[in-house]
DNA sequence: AGCACGCCGACT
DNA sequence: GTCGGCGTGCTC
């Protein structure tokens, strides 16, 4: 072990990062049995406690300032071999930049938390390789597939080296993207198989993004039938250890297709050459806690540091994408052409205007004739409760929740009224509380008053309700789904989890209560999210029957995001959407930078609100400002009280430098129970 | 983020 | 007299 004690004496001392909000780096002297190595994860005294840390690098002198006896050595090094290198290292430092938090964060988030990895070559019980025979490609399919591969082949960028340069990250330009844009059942999937069969046969590596939860496992099987041995996915079940032992393969180089939802897009695989992102336009794709990353901008970074090519794809892109398809930052490759030729189906909005109750005549018309064809229906809600309150017609008085500002949502199962941001419920009063008026009680569409209308209105059919309370047991919705694919269902209630029952052949009709739940919100991407639910539930629904209705419920026919839904006009919404996007000055526009303040009390909040305003405020670039600061949309939630300031401006590095410097200036420790959280181009302002 | 230190009020 | 909530400061 001469080499090694030499690189002792050589150094002598690592680099380590923490998982907290601090941006610095602590130097430590190298525990007795001299493993600590960059990439390792190691316990080492930090403050009063002993933490786990991330090596980044190893140095030959104590950092300058910190005299030597103030330098405390690692206690002990967690993994066997490296779990991540330089390039996830100046990965993490590019995230804290651009998401303002630690690099430590940044790296807790990147690297599974499981036990030590082992070190130990795990089983290799993968099949061999298996291709299926090679499908004929449309002529969309088949020039896609060559604008993607025959592009010129980006160079190569260089390997991040050692030293400074992880930690300050070079911006680069961007990488080569590409976008199929195209309704489903247009073949995007073959194309982005194909794309990714050429990629590993020329040694590269692919990542294949899916979002959360829906289209995870039957890609995945897709995608392990067809390459094998060198796929794997990461799916949100497997545990800590388990997903590091992935973690170690795939660093190894023994996997070199992975596919799995956000986080997926951290995997060090070597020799990337390539990014899907399949259902671009999805929410889940940004990450909701603290490095709040948007895996496509992550994906975008790595594309550009490995000089790999960036594939996406949706009927119904973001608003960001279709803008930068626009300006021909994203090469746009259409496939408009349905592959097993149907026609999309008949979409029909109806208004909910002067109906009682929740279902048109129209809707329940068709519900009967669908019954006595034989087939079935399909009834979508767009998300829980919403519009289902307590509501007292004589003197206007909702019953809302204590600890949030929302209404509280009537659960008859449980003959109480629920807050669904933070479980607190009460019995419903029978009289109203304000003026005792007995014209008081709940009224609007929840999952259950449907089911119950429902019934109520077709007594003779099997109905079942599938929905996140229904759902509690894991396998009760795949029961639900393997009774209706037989049969044994007539109607389907619920939300979008119900959307893999369109796959079925015995489904006629589908029907969207109410499409415009959500629309009032008050979040510049409320159109957005509605029109691209119609769109992708009618897309998916005629896929399978050509013969098929899709009936969308409205309270707003005339909506023009509705109007533009029902009619498919994909082009037309973006226009209206982007330029109205310009008039209110919203992304992709400008962008936006979130500050989030919340306390339990509402005055403590209030004053970190103003403070953090008082510096921000000078900083504001030119043409840029702040709204705010100002009340959280949701302004309770589970008790605390949230305040937000948003910066907003032309040009994210400008945006970034005041921010920064807000942060430095703000001393947060002054506002204690206040939690502050950031949010680079948050995605919902509620 | 955690965690300790040290400062005031209010209790066995 | 001390227990404890709360503001402050620090982490190689």
């Amino acid at each position: 072990m001469d080499a090694e004690s030499a690189d002792v004496q050589e150094n002598p001392y690592v680099d380590v990062v923490f998982d907290v909000p601090l941006n610095q780096v602590f130097s430590y002297r190298k525990d007795a049995k001299n493993e600590a190595c960059p990439g390792k994860r190691v316990m080492a005294p930090f403050g009063r406690r002993e933490a786990l840390g991330y090596v980044i690098a190893e140095r030959k002198e104590p950092p300058p300032g910190v005299p030597e006896p103030n330098i405390k050595q690692i206690r002990r090094v967690v993994d066997k071999e490296p779990v991540f290198e330089d390039g996830e290292a100046a990965l993490a430092f590019w995230m804290a930049g651009y998401y303002l938090c630690g690099a430590g964060e940044a790296l807790a988030a990147m690297v599974p938390s499981g036990r030590r990895s082992t070190g130990y070559a795990s089983f290799s019980d993968d099949e061999p390789e298996i291709t299926e025979p090679g499908l004929h490609l449309s002529e969309e399919q088949r020039s896609a597939l060559e604008a993607i591969l025959g592009s010129s082949p980006a160079p190569p960028r260089r390997q991040e080296s050692a030293g400074d340069d992880i930690r300050n990250p070079p911006s680069l330009p961007p990488p080569e993207m590409f976008y199929l844009y195209g309704i489903t059942g247009s073949g995007k999937t073959e194309v982005f198989l194909r794309a990714a069969e050429a990629m590993l046969r020329d040694d590269k590596s692919v990542l294949y993004l899916v979002p959360e939860i829906s289209l995870t496992h039957q890609t995945a099987e897709a995608i392990g039938r067809r390459f094998g041995a060198v796929a794997c996915t990461i799916h949100s079940g497997m545990t800590p250890s388990a997903r590091l032992a992935e973690w170690v393969r795939i660093r190894r180089g023994e996997i070199r297709i992975v596919v799995g939802p956000r986080s997926a897009v951290f995997a060090p695989v070597r020799n990337l050459g390539l990014v899907i992102i399949d259902e671009e336009h999805d929410g889940s794709y940004k990450s909701g806690n603290t490095p709040r990353y948007h895996a496509r901008q992550v994906a975008m970074r790595r594309c550009s540091a490995a000089g790999a090519k960036l594939v996406m794809g949706s009927a119904t892109p973001s608003v960001e994408a279709w803008k930068l398809m626009n300006e021909g930052a994203i090469r746009r490759l259409n496939l408009t052409r349905r592959l097993s030729g149907g026609s999309p189906p008949e979409i029909i909005p109806v208004s909910l205007e002067n109906t009682d109750g929740c279902l048109s005549s129209f809707l329940k018309d068709e519900i009967l004739n669908t019954a006595r064809m034989g087939r079935q229906t399909i009834l979508f809600l767009n998300r829980r409760g919403f519009a289902y309150f307590y509501h007292c017609k004589s003197c206007g008085f909702e019953l809302t929740c204590r600890n949030c500002s929302v209404s509280l949502t009537y659960h008859k199962s449980k003959g109480r009224a629920v807050c669904h941001y933070c479980g607190y419920s009460v019995t419903p009063p029978g009289a109203c509380p304000e003026c005792g008026s007995l014209e008081a009680g709940f009224t609007g569409f929840g999952t259950e008053m449907i089911e119950e209308e429902v019934r109520r209105t077709f007594p003779d059919l099997r109905i079942r309700r599938a929905d996140a309370d229904t759902t509690g047991a894991k396998d009760s919705l795949k029961e639900t789904l393997d009774i209706f694919r037989a049969g044994g269902i007539d109607i389907l209630l619920g939300t979008q989890m119900v959307a893999k029952g369109l796959n079925f052949p015995g489904v006629r009709l589908v029907g969207v209560v109410m499409a415009d739940t959500g629309l009032h919100l008050p979040d510049f991407r409320a159109a957005e999210r509605t029109f691209s639910l119609i769109v992708q539930v009618a897309g998916r629904a005629g896929r399978y029957f050509p013969d098929g209705k899709v009936i969308v419920q409205t309270m707003r026919p005339h909506d023009p995001a509705i109007v533009r839904a029902c009619a498919l006009d994909v082009d037309g919404f973006f226009e209206a959407e982007i330029s109205q996007r310009e008039v209110l000055g919203f992304p992709p526009h400008t962008r936006l930078i979130r500050f989030t303040l919340r306390s339990k009390e509402a005055d403590r909040a209030d004053r970190a609100v103003r403070r953090l305003a008082a510096v921000l405020g000078p900083l504001v670039p030119k043409n840029g400002d702040m709204l705010g600061p100002a009340e959280c949309p949701i302004g309770v939630i589970a008790g605390n009280h949230r305040r937000q300031l948003i910066l907003r401006g032309k040009n994210m590095g400008a945006l970034h430098r005041a921010a920064r410097t807000a942060l430095e200036r703000y001393e947060k420790n002054k506002d204690s129970r206040v939690y502050l959280e950031v949010d680079v181009d948050p995605v919902s302002l509620l």
